[in-house]
DNA sequence: GAGAAATCATTCAGCTCCTGAATGGTTTCG
DNA sequence: CGAAACCATTCAGGAGCTGAATGATTTCTC
């Protein structure tokens, strides 16, 4: 009865599963997956401006206002006027956003050993191979997708 | 400057890139990924109830209406009345859903074959074989994921 | 250098999707 | 029989995404 399911189908199943596993652990945090990678990106560019960062990550301009709405409500980004260009911005991160990513980033590695849990450490090198030749076959980059209704 | 990316990390991007790539797929049978698990959860229990089916799924019966609705405008499916308990449909394949459930798992038969392009055969094992666990250790079941916004 | 074209951020209307609380009809329980 | 449980449905409300405008500024072009 138990068909042999895809790799596709494994993928999205467990993708689908984990981003929403490590939503809620970030829970106690108040901020969400799709932040993160923002936070992320803008501590290792600081300065950039929204649309750099939103052309490395795939969203578009209209939607990297309310992304940056959202992290600076809760003072964790700043908009800084970029004295050479007064039209963008020069986004960096807080004090407060500076810890909030280190926080993330602990919660982030907490997740991953929750995933990998049911596998040994030599099993877990050899997905984490697999995966990461998949992902750059595919060309994926690190960036926010757009939403996206999910999943048979 | 790459620092090496954590399974649940790759997981999600291939999952949702998957996804993504899936729905493209699809786009010209005119359905979308989360109708083919319910095309396919029909097919293997004839006669069920929206609410049955709903269940194994992780659909709130709201939503159930919904997607129901979607297939049977198609005229994929059609609710029939259950003689033993006149407020449950006896939801059942139409000839045409017969077919498109086919063309779908074409398709996804495809799709996974474009996503696994860059693995040997015994890669793809390693892979199917390490995944399964995942899923199975983390109690996945095949449903309709509710959406969710994604990934960092 | 002045006017035209491109660029950055923003707003906004319109759309899809999802949820939870009602509602109506039907069955089952006591 | 009457009360409670159950199936499907509707609906209002909210969140997220997109693409087309808009205003301010910069760069290009002659």
């Amino acid at each position: 009865m138990d068909k042999p399911k895809g790799v596709a189908f494994l993928l999205s199943q467990l993708g689908a599963y984990g981003a929403q596993r490590f939503a809620e652990r970030l829970r106690p945090l108040d901020i969400e997956p799709r932040h993160v990678g923002l936070l992320r990106m803008i501590s290792v560019s600081e300065g950039a401006s929204q649309q750099e960062l939103g052309e490395r990550m795939g969203v578009v301009p209209s939607r990297m206002v309310s992304f940056v709405d959202d992290l600076e409500d809760r003072g964790l980004v700043e908009r800084g006027r970029n004295p050479k260009d007064r039209r963008a911005y020069a986004l960096h991160l807080t004090e407060k956003g500076t810890k909030m990513l280190r926080q993330a980033m602990l919660v982030s590695v907490e997740h991953n050993e929750e995933i990998c849990a049911p596998l040994s450490q030599d099993e877990r090198d050899v997905l984490a191979q697999l995966l990461d030749r998949l992902a750059g076959a595919h060309n994926l980059i690190p960036g926010v997708h757009p939403g996206y209704r999910h999943l048979r």
